[in-house]
DNA sequence: CACCAGGCAAGTA
DNA sequence: TACTTGCATGGT
């Protein structure tokens, strides 16, 4: 069996991302940087609540404002700076329209969100997944700590491009299966231990054995 | 008390 | 190029 399956027979659909509108889901990426997903909740509440998630009111909040506004999400006076960097960026390529956004390539708009200051790989490959609907595989800690702690990827390939180029070559183009893989690696990942090696908490191992898995760049 | 969370940029050598 | 550090709240 492969690992999505293992994962999704597992854990069961997890329905990402959750977020009511596509800015929403933009915002979020941003918010959600080394920040658990709970007080990201509640720093967009606060945001909602003011009626601020729109890129012109964004655009028109006072960092010290808006800090103030996202403060359960931690980081909370960069964090304003790289929403409002995110938002400048979308006013002035795309006139603040999202639907412009929206149409414009998948490379252009990646190229365009990692000259974002704020904006690394994860965080713009989030935005194409999970907002613009691209299928774009994103990869993060957990990716990595999964991957690694079951022995399945080298070194050299412990890159964010290098993680990327491996699961595109094994999985079919198809954005909903990205969607829902790298929710899955997220759920799976929070319960591999940070540090040590696989134990009985590490679910793939508790599954079967390593070397009846089916996964991507699985040498066995 | 220590450690972690759906990263990224800036500083250092 | 390759580490290291700052950013910060809230939960376990």
């Amino acid at each position: 069996m492969e690992m999505f399956d293992l994962m999704l027979n597992h854990f069961g659909p997890q329905n990402w991302w959750p977020a009511e509108t596509d800015l929403e889901v933009m915002v979020g990426a941003v918010l959600t940087q080394n920040t658990n997903w709970k007080n990201v909740e509640r720093a967009i509440e606060n945001l909602k609540d003011k009626g601020l998630l729109s890129v012109a009111n964004l655009n028109a909040t006072p960092n010290s404002e808006l800090a103030h506004l996202i403060r359960p999400a931690g980081y909370y006076n960069i964090k304003a700076k790289r929403l409002k960097n995110l938002m400048y960026f979308i006013a002035e390529r795309y006139q603040a329209d999202l639907s412009m956004f929206m149409e414009d390539d998948t490379q252009t708009l990646r190229q365009g969100l990692l000259s974002v200051n704020g904006v690394g790989p994860e965080t713009a490959d989030s935005i194409l997944l999970y907002a613009a609907h691209r299928t774009v595989f994103v990869i993060d800690a957990y990716t990595y700590r999964i991957l690694s702690r079951h022995g399945m990827i080298s070194e050299d390939q412990a890159t964010y491009d290098g993680l990327q180029d491996l699961f595109i070559d094994h999985l079919p183009e198809d954005a909903s299966l990205f969607n829902e893989f790298h929710a899955l690696i997220v759920k799976t990942g929070k319960n591999y231990c940070k540090r040590k090696p696989l134990c009985d908490r590490c679910p793939l191992e508790k599954w079967g054995p390593c070397h009846a898995v089916d996964l991507p760049g699985n040498l066995d």
